[in-house]
DNA sequence: CTAATACCTCAACCTTACTTGAGGTCAAGG
DNA sequence: CCTTGACCTCAAGTAAGGTTGAGGTATTAG
């Protein structure tokens, strides 16, 4: 019989997502599947976009904690409309630009370096890159090699 | 003194690298250093360029595997040329050229989402951004959701 | 020469995101 | 009613990319 309520192994075949992944994202606090009389897991319909939504967060790269984040602003008690999803899509969004950015400044600046031939040099724009080089130790290091000697 | 070779420590340093991941990238194979009478480590200069090289490459979201491919194209015998780091730069070039397209893709997808309103129907754009939905189990799976009902 | 570092190996542990297996229960068809 | 397949929990295993610690050796400053 098909009832309101989903069993994992459907909500697994509907979404593409193993039933050990979706009980894993249980106890990651992804999704709350209700319980029946016999303690089986018994999904909503909107769950299966849910879970979609988790597959395709990952994809772009978020981990499960960046996407618990922005899952647990979606209300519990009722189904969650479109404007609650579209919540979420923008922050989504936003942060793609970020990474977008990120990339592509990386990318020029390995062109940079490309065009000087260097890919070593004090001033490399890579050097810049990364707090970490200067964040510790003492003194500066020459991220992408020696120092001109 | 400062001799021509250097110990894991002055490494270590100068790259920002710790000691334990630099002796780690070695069992991996991305840095061969020769050893002493005693038995300890010492580094060629260029392997200050090599560790900052795989440094930017996993900021730039490498694998140690795809960065092992990339720099095993390096001479071992010599030190290597701007040339031969030049040649590395390109192929990372085209890598993060297609990321940044792939994520650009995706993100104008999600804006479509957020357009349509519905992260869910049949004919959402992220649809067809997965292979794995449509590739296993029958019948298509609707990635963002329930089908219109 | 000796003490303090720095270095060595090897094994075990950490996190993330799951999968696999053991041992047992539930539900649906015949 | 009984069998089969789906489901349950809990523990352990996996891969990547390291870190940490134990127990021991090398090197270097004084």
């Amino acid at each position: 019989m098909v009832s309101a309520l989903l069993s994992i192994g459907q909500i697994s075949k509907r979404t593409g997502v193993s039933v050990s992944a979706i009980r894993y994202y249980e106890t990651e606090g992804l999704v709350k599947p209700s319980r029946n009389a016999g303690g089986q897991r018994r999904f909503r319909r909107s769950d299966i976009r849910r879970l979609s939504f988790v597959l395709i967060a990952q994809q772009l790269g978020f981990s499960i904690g960046q996407i618990r984040q922005q899952i647990r602003t979606l209300p519990d008690e009722r189904t969650p409309t479109q404007r609650d999803w579209a919540k979420i899509s923008k922050r989504f969004r936003r942060e793609l630009d970020d990474r977008i950015a990120g990339l592509t400044i990386m990318r020029d600046r390995l062109d940079g370096c490309i065009g000087c031939g260097c890919l070593s040099l004090r001033n490399c724009a890579l050097y810049n890159a990364q707090d970490r080089a200067s964040a510790k130790g003492p003194g500066p290091r020459y991220l992408m090699g020696d120092l001109p000697s």
